[in-house]
DNA sequence: CACAATCTGGGACATATTGGGGCAAAAAGG
DNA sequence: CCTTTTTGCCCCAATATGTCCCAGATTGTG
């Protein structure tokens, strides 16, 4: 499954909110809420989620990074399912983390979500257009890389979709 | 089992801390105390304990640092089990070496547990904030992958969005 | 215009966490 | 060696919090 487009929603006053009807058919295994870079909350899917904390906690524990990289990845994130009408509770600490208002954005990006509060998501899709030029010119760079990964992610659509 | 989140609880004056809910399963064969690195209690699984134990063990004991690794290690392990409210007795000399007063945060960072004193967790959870960018950047094994989807990611959604 | 499905709000139940009381074992003194 | 006191541990009960389900309102669609 792939998860694209971005959607208006709301943060209930109990820090509930309703993942878009068409994503919910990824999570009725659970659902993973962490703190992502930029200010938001990043939502994996349970399988996403196990490849990234298999990867990560199979660091050695000796290592000062590892254990950070470990308690800063694992600290912050939350696992836990959909209700029957396809919500998740947002706990408080992202909520704070992402300034998450009532008025939320639900942003597919791929094989994950992100949710953004409102006002921030405004900016960021502001600054994305505005230095869409800019950021296309940027990637090349990295190109090359990009193309396999592309790859991968379609096989992955082929395998799960559905 | 992969534990993640973070919790606030209270040790009360006889030195007991209940282990949050969703993770007591896990112990029910018995948990496992000791001494970590950056002022903290681990809490072990029998199962990671097990296997902890072994690989320090398996160190050649002609290398100092390897002895007092494990001198280290089990000379502040403690093991016990949950009481019938899933609580368990943190002992004294690790309450002091933690500087564990009333307020404790219980976090998950993988494959084990980490019982913080609120304040030195506050401090813990800024200076991660602060260098998550450095943090991030150290983990290769990880990272780059990330990097690549997000760029794909950017395609992708050029391509369908909207 | 009508139907369907999705998102939102509120109420009630269940359970997790906290506090206190009682029992048993260990230690110290007679 | 026995008695007494103290200390630590465990079980039970109650409050508070979080979670879940049901139902209404709103939006999108045929």
């Amino acid at each position: 499954m792939i998860f694209a487009g971005e959607y208006e929603h709301r943060i209930d006053p109990q820090g509930r909110v309703a993942i878009p009807a068409r994503f919910k058919l990824a999570f009725l295994d659970g659902i993973v809420l962490g703190r992502a870079y930029d200010n938001c909350v990043v939502v994996y899917t349970p399988e996403e989620w196990e490849r990234a904390a298999t990867d990560i906690s199979q660091q050695p524990a000796t290592s000062a990074s590892a254990r950070k990289l470990a308690r800063l990845t694992f600290s912050s994130a939350f696992t836990g399912t959909l209700d029957r009408s396809g919500r998740v509770v947002v706990p408080v600490q992202l909520r704070e983390y992402a300034g998450l208002g009532e008025d939320v954005v639900i942003v597919g990006t791929g094989r994950f979500i992100e949710i953004w509060s409102a006002a921030a998501w405004a900016e960021e899709r502001r600054v994305l257009d505005t230095e869409a030029t800019d950021i296309a010119e940027a990637a090349p760079a990295v190109q090359p890389r990009a193309e396999q990964t592309q790859i991968v992610v379609r096989q992955f659509e082929a395998e799960t979709d559905e």
